[in-house]
DNA sequence: TCTATATATGAAAATATTATCATATGTTCA
DNA sequence: TGAACATATGATAATATTTTCATATATAGA
């Protein structure tokens, strides 16, 4: 199981935490979460990449985009799964998820 | 209810969490703290500070000593209990959390 | 192959956190 | 009151994290 102290690091910060719960509620890929979480692309990239080396996400690669998801290991967390519950999207951020979306575009 | 991104600030540190896992199991004075955690004092009054800061202990006079604990309502949150359950306070420290005490005098 | 797009990386700058040291404050007790 | 003890505080130094900017890499499609 993941490491609590890792969970801890890894969303002891409030950008970080809003795009982890982002990604609870779907996968997306990077160039969806820039436009989702308003940042820009490399400090996106770097928090990324810093949540992946907690071992709170993971990255796949699909064609030329990478996306990102939350591990079923980290769903299934107790810590994971009280921080769902208790600490709330952004609700601006929740009014931005895009309901269906194929790579990047806008479906529905 | 405490904020969660609070209790992510004020834990995301090993020495403070390592700090919070003691009090949770017992509440201390800062000299007990201090041979309990062999920490300098005002590194540990420091971490003290934060910790209350981000609400998640309390502080109160005893003569001359200051007994911190964790209030009740932080004892409660999930985040804080499913961290309890997860979180192993180090078995050294264990080994060290006198069983009864008054006021920093080991009585057994 | 060339271009556009998506993403990552590295280095430097900006900022925040933590540790350390010296000192201040407050309490007890002789 | 003054000495000893317990704790807090402030300033600075040491470190770590975060942001920013420039550039590199990789893929898709013309």
């Amino acid at each position: 199981m993941i490491n609590t102290i890792n969970i801890l690091n890894g969303l002891a910060n409030e950008n970080r935490l809003q795009l982890f719960l982002t990604l609870l509620e779907k996968d997306f890929c990077v160039c969806e979460l820039q436009e989702i979480l308003n940042m820009e692309q490399s400090r996106l990239s770097h928090q990324l990449r810093i949540l992946k080396f907690y071992g709170l996400l993971e990255a796949k690669q699909d064609g030329r985009w990478i996306v990102y998801s939350v591990p079923d290991e980290v769903r299934k967390n107790p810590v994971i799964e009280a921080i769902k519950r208790t600490a709330e999207l952004s609700p601006t951020l929740k009014g931005k998820i895009p309901q269906v979306r194929i790579r990047g575009i806008r479906v529905s």
